[in-house]
RNA sequence: GCCCCUGUGGCGGAACUGGCAUACGCGUAGCGUUCAGAACGCUAUCCCGUAAGGGUUAGAGGUUCAAAUCCUCUCAGGGGCACCA
C-alpha cells in the first residue's frame, strides 16, 4: 500500500496556483508594505527548452533552489521565484532541424511541454511573471539593450578572423569554443575573415576582475573567470630594426630576460612582415609559409604536442636595446597575431616555447637568470630559500640576473622594472579577455536592430561617426520582429537566412529616407540571458510596454538574493550577465539602489550545483542513460524523487542517481503518512525536548548551507522518535521542517491536522481542514538555546590520544576533577597499570588526554 | 604543460574550528509476520580475532598530547585553461 500521492500532488499544484501564495506582491512592495517587506529574490538559470523535454538534472538544479526558497518564504521573506524560458537560439534551432521542425512552432511545443512538468515537480514558482526569450515582448528589450550598447559606444563593428563552426554555420564567442571545437555540436571550429558586431566587454576586464574580490561565488567559478580575464603585468619595449625606420613592438611580463633575448618572431598576421617585404630576402618562402598558416584553423595552431614551425626573415636584423646586438628575426604561428603587440622578444633560456624553437633552428641561447629555489627538506615545515644548481637548460621562474651587465645580481622582479627604465619601455597591462562576438549567421535568434544605409555611408553620416551608415532601428520601430522564414537553415555562407527574405531586411533609411539594408544576422543566445532576471519582476508592471523594468520594483527586489546554477556557465553566462549589469548602471539605465556589494554587481551570492551522473557515467543521450524525471514521478511521486536527489549528495557536490537507492526514501514517506494516523502518547516525550530542539537547529543551519542531504538524514533519525511517541504538537514541527523538502506530503498531512486524540482525524478525507493557511505560508520552527545547553555531556577519557572511555559528567566540571575521575574508572585503571601519568591535556566540555609512558 | 577539486565499508555518503571514524540511506544476511510471495517489522553488517585486544579514512613521510581533517611527496579519478610571451 502506498499512499495516494498522484491524487495530493495533483490537488495541491491546482490550489496553490490558484491561490497564488508564490506570487509576491510587488505594487505593495513599492510602498515598503504588506507581504513585500523582506523581498528574497531566489534565482535559478533558466532551462534551455531543446531536447526531449526537462531532464532530471534540470529538476536536481530546481528541486535545489527552491528548497531554499520555500525555507526563507517560511522564515518570513516574501520569495520571489520566477521561471522562464531561454528558448531563442542555436540550441533549440539544432533540436528543430533536428526532428524537422520549423523553431517557431517547435517553441509552443517545447514550452507546453516544459511547462507542464515544471508544474509538476512541485516547485513554488511565480508563474505570473513567466516569460521566454522569443517572446516579441521581450527581444524587443534585448533590441534595446544592444541600441543602448551602441550608441554608448559598447558596440562595434569589426573585421576580424573569427571563430566559424561549419557544421551550425555559425561563428562563435571565443567562450563557445570549447578545446577547438563548437560548445554546441563539437565541430572543430575554424578561423574565417568575417565583420561582425562585438561588444566591448574588454573595456570591463578591470572592474569583473576586481569586483570578484567582494562577491561571494563557489570558489572555482571565481577563479574560472580570473583565469579566462586573464591579466597579465609587464612591459612594451620597442625593438629597432637594422636599415629601416620600422620598429617592433613586443610585450613581453619578463623584461628582467631582456639580455637573454636572443631572436625575435613575428605572428604570420603582423602588419610588418608585409610592409618590409622589399627587404626580406626570401619573401617566396616566407610568402608561402603565411598563407599555410593561415589556412590552418586556430585548433591546428595551438595544439600544445605539434612541433614548431617557422622561418626566418632573412635580411632583416633587430638591435636587442639592452645590449645593441642584432638579432634573427622570424615568423612562426607560434605567436598569436591577437595577443599583446603580435610580436615578442625571444628569451630561449627562459621561455620554453622559445627554447623549442631555438633549439630546432639553432638560435643561441643565453642564460641570463640563476634560479632562486625554495626548498623545504624533508622533516621541516617551513622552506628555505636557497640557490639551487638547477640541471635544465630552460627555466621560466623568479631568480637573480647573470650575464646582464651591471644588472648582475639583481633579484629577477626588480630587474624587470629597472631594465624596462633603461630601454625606455612601457610598463602595460594585458588581458586575456577580447571583445564579445554578438553576431550570429542564423535564422533563431533576435534580429540585431541594425540599420545600413550606403547613401548615407557615403556621405560619411551615421549615428557614429566612426560607423558611417550605420543607424539604430528607431524605437519605435521595435520590436524587429523575426519573420517566419520558412527555409530557416543555415546557409553557410556567411549570412543569415534572414538575408534572402526581401521583405525583412529592405527598409527606409531612418535618416536620408532612401531604400537601407537591415542587419541579418541575429545576435547571440547570450545578449537574451544576460538580461533575463532583470524583466522577470516587471512583467507584470503597469509599465512593462514602455520599459524594460520597472525602476521601482528594481530598486526594491536587486540585486538578487541567491544565485543558482551549473558551473558550466562559469565564463559564458556569467560574466556576461556582469558585464551587462555594469554597463548599464554606468549608462545610468539601470539603478540597484543601495547594496553592500559592488555597484552593478547583479548575483552578490551565487552558488554552483553539482553534476548529477548516472551510475558512475555523465548523462547524455548517446550513452542512451538519460534520466526522464516523469516516469520517477509517476511512480513514487514527485516528493520522492526531490528529496530522493538532494539525498544523494551535498547539493554543491553533485551525485549519483542509481534507481534502487530511491526505495529508502519512499519508506520514510509512508512512514510519515502511516505517523498521521498513530495515537498520541503523552508521557515520555519530555526527555525528547533536547533532541528536537538540537534537530530544529541543525535542520535550519543544513539548509542555509545548502547541506541539504544531512538535513534529510535529520529528519529520518527524528521521525524514529516521533514514532516512539507520536505527539501532535511535535509532529506539526516535524511537517514543517520537512515542508520545504516534500511540499505535497507536507501540505496534505498540515491540512488535516485536526483530532486531539489523533495526530490526524482518520475519518475525515482531507476537504474539511485542520489547518486552513497553507504549510508553506507557515513560520519556519525556531529552537531555543536555553533548551539546548544540557547541563551533563559525555567526557571522553583518552589515553596517548585514544578513545579509552566516556563518562557522563556536569559541565561545569574542572580539570582537577575530570584528573581524578579518569584514574577512577575501573577501565582506565587496567590502562594504567604500570605506567606513569606524564601529561595531561583537558579540553573543558570535551575530554580529557592522559599521556603515559 | 599549468590551475582547481576529489579520494572514507559491498554502494551513495556522515564526521563542528584537529578531539568517540563510518551518522543517514541502499544492499546483504538471520529471525518474525504470511498458505506462499511481495511488502513490512526486528536484529546484525569496516577488517583480523572465540575473546581481551589490535588494525583501518588511496599510499609514504612529517607537525601535534591528539590527524579523515594541517604540511610535503607519490598514485588514482574528475573538471577547467591551454603556444596568452
Amino acid at each position: 500500500m502506498s499512499y495516494p500521492f498522484q491524487k495530493i500532488e495533483k490537488k495541491w499544484q491546482a490550489c496553490w496556483e490558484k491561490n497564488k501564495i508564490y506570487e509576491p506582491d510587488f505594487k505593495k512592495a513599492c510602498l515598503l508594505i504588506g507581504r513585500a517587506e523582506k523581498p528574497f529574490y531566489n534565482l535559478m538559470m533558466f532551462p534551455y527548452p531543446s531536447a526531449e523535454g526537462l531532464h532530471v538534472g534540470n529538476m536536481y538544479a530546481f528541486v535545489g533552489s527552491d528548497i531554499y526558497g520555500r525555507f526563507k518564504r517560511m522564515q518570513g521573506y516574501d520569495v520571489f521565484e520566477p521561471i522562464g524560458l531561454d528558448g531563442f537560439g542555436i540550441h533549440s534551432e539544432n533540436y528543430a532541424l533536428k526532428i524537422k521542425a520549423h523553431p517557431m512552432e517547435q517553441a509552443k511545443v517545447s514550452e507546453k511541454r516544459f511547462y507542464k512538468q515544471l508544474q509538476m515537480i512541485g516547485n513554488g514558482f511565480a508563474w505570473d511573471e513567466h516569460l521566454e526569450t522569443y517572446d516579441p515582448e521581450y527581444y524587443k528589450w534585448t533590441q534595446w539593450i544592444f541600441i543602448q550598447m551602441f550608441r554608448n559606444g559598447l558596440a562595434y563593428r569589426k573585421k576580424q578572423a573569427v571563430n566559424w563552426c561549419p557544421s551550425c554555420k555559425t561563428v562563435l564567442a571565443d567562450e563557445q569554443v570549447v578545446g577547438g571545437e563548437c560548445e554546441r555540436c563539437s565541430s572543430k571550429v575554424i578561423k574565417k575573415e568575417l565583420e561582425q558586431w562585438f561588444f566591448k566587454i574588454t573595456e570591463y576586464a578591470e572592474q569583473l576582475l576586481k569586483n570578484l574580490e567582494k562577491i561571494d561565488w563557489s570558489e572555482k567559478i571565481k577563479i574560472a573567470q580570473k583565469e579566462w580575464i586573464g591579466k597579465s603585468e609587464g612591459a612594451e619595449i620597442d625593438f629597432t630594426v637594422k636599415d629601416s625606420e620600422e620598429k617592433i613592438k613586443v610585450f613581453t611580463t619578463r623584461p628582467d630576460t631582456l639580455f637573454g633575448a636572443t631572436y625575435m618572431v613575428l605572428s604570420p598576421e603582423h602588419k610588418l612582415v608585409s610592409s618590409i617585404k622589399y627587404q626580406v630576402l626570401n619573401w617566396d618562402e616566407v610568402q608561402e609559409y603565411i598563407k599555410k598558416a593561415k589556412a590552418k584553423s586556430d585548433f591546428e595552431r595551438t595544439e600544445w604536442d605539434k612541433e614548431k614551425t617557422g622561418v626566418e626573415l632573412k635580411g632583416i636584423k633587430a638591435i636587442n636595446p639592452a645590449n645593441k646586438k642584432e638579432i634573427p628575426v622570424f615568423a612562426a604561428d607560434y605567436v598569436l597575431s591577437t595577443y599583446g603587440t603580435g610580436a615578442i622578444m625571444a628569451v630561449p633560456a627562459h621561455d620554453e616555447r622559445d627554447f623549442e624553437f631555438a633549439k630546432k633552428f639553432k638560435l643561441p641561447i643565453i642564460k641570463v637568470i640563476s634560479p632562486l629555489v625554495i626548498s623545504n627538506p624533508l622533516g621541516s615545515s617551513q622552506g628555505t630559500i636557497e640557490r639551487v644548481a638547477i640541471e635544465s637548460e630552460c627555466w621560466a621562474g623568479e631568480g637573480e640576473l647573470i650575464n646582464s651587465d651591471r644588472f648582475n645580481g639583481m633579484p629577477s622582479e626588480k630587474a624587470k622594472w629597472e631594465i624596462t627604465k633603461l630601454v625606455n619601455g612601457k610598463k602595460t597591462i594585458q588581458y586575456h579577455l577580447r571583445g564579445w562576438l554578438i553576431s550570429r549567421q542564423r535564422y533563431w535568434g533576435a534580429p540585431i536592430p541594425m540599420i545600413y544605409c550606403e547613401t548615407c555611408a557615403k556621405s560619411g553620416k551615421g549615428d557614429k561617426p566612426e560607423m558611417p551608415g550605420w543607424y539604430a532601428t528607431p524605437g519605435k520601430d521595435l520590436p524587429v520582429v523575426l519573420p517566419y522564414v520558412k527555409d530557416f537553415r543555415p546557409k553557410g555562407t556567411g549570412e543569415s537566412p534572414l538575408a534572402a527574405d526581401k521583405k525583412f531586411y529592405e527598409v527606409k533609411c531612418p535618416e536620408c529616407g532612401k531604400t537601407a539594408r537591415r542587419e541579418t544576422d541575429v545576435s547571440d543566445t547570450f545578449l537574451d540571458s544576460a538580461w533575463y532576471y532583470l524583466r522577470y519582476p516587471s512583467v507584470k508592471s503597469e509599465t512593462a510596454d514602455s520599459e524594460p523594468w520597472n525602476p521601482e520594483i528594481t530598486k526594491k527586489w536587486f540585486p538578487v538574493n541567491l544565485y543558482t546554477g551549473g558551473a558550466e556557465h562559469s565564463v559564458l553566462h556569467l560574466l556576461y550577465v556582469r558585464f551587462a549589469a555594469l554597463a548599464l548602471h554606468d549608462l545610468k539605465l539601470l539603478d540597484f539602489g543601495p547594496s553592500e556589494a559592488p555597484k552593478g554587481e547583479p548575483f552578490p551570492k551565487f552558488r554552483a550545483h553539482g553534476l548529477l551522473i548516472k551510475e558512475g557515467a555523465k548523462m547524455s543521450k548517446s550513452k542512451g542513460n538519460v534520466v526522464n524525471p516523469d516516469e520517477y514521478i509517476k511512480k513514487f511521486g514527485a516528493d520522492a524523487l526531490r528529496m530522493y536527489l538532494m539525498f544523494l549528495a551535498p547539493f554543491e557536490q553533485g551525485g549519483d542517481f542509481r534507481d534502487e537507492a530511491i526505495m529508502g526514501i519512499v519508506r520514510f514517506l509512508e512512514r510519515v503518512w502511516e505517523l498521521s494516523d498513530k495515537k498520541e502518547v503523552k508521557d515520555g516525550w519530555k526527555t525528547k525536548e533536547i533532541i528536537l530542539q538540537k534537530t530544529i537547529k541543525k535542520i535550519t543551519e543544513d539548509i542555509e548551507n545548502l547541506k541539504y542531504n544531512t538535513a534529510i538524514s535529520e529528519l529520518m533519525k527524528f521521525i524514529k522518535i516521533l514514532e516512539e511517541y507520536p505527539d501532535k504538537n511535535n509532529f506539526e514541527i516535524f511537517l514543517k521542517l520537512l515542508a520545504p523538502f516534500a511540499p505535497f506530503i507536507a501540505e496534505e498531512l498540515w491540512s488535516r491536522l485536526n483530532s486531539k486524540s489523533r495526530i490526524r482525524d482518520s475519518k475525515e478525507s482531507g476537504e474539511k481542514l485542520g489547518h486552513k493557511k497553507s504549510i508553506h505560508l507557515e513560520k519556519w520552527p525556531q529552537y531555543n538555546p536555553q533548551l539546548i545547553k544540557e547541563d551533563k555531556f559525555e567526557l571522553i577519557i583518552q589515553i596517548n590520544g585514544k578513545f579509552r572511555d566516556k563518562v557522563l559528567v556536569s559541565r561545569e566540571l574542572t580539570e582537577k576533577e575530570a584528573g581524578e575521575l579518569a584514574v577512577s574508572q575501573e577501565k582506565i585503571k587496567n590502562w594504567l597499570k604500570g605506567k606513569k601519568i606524564a601529561k595531561t591535556i583537558f579540553v573543558a566540555g570535551k575530554l580529557i588526554n592522559l599521556v603515559v609512558n
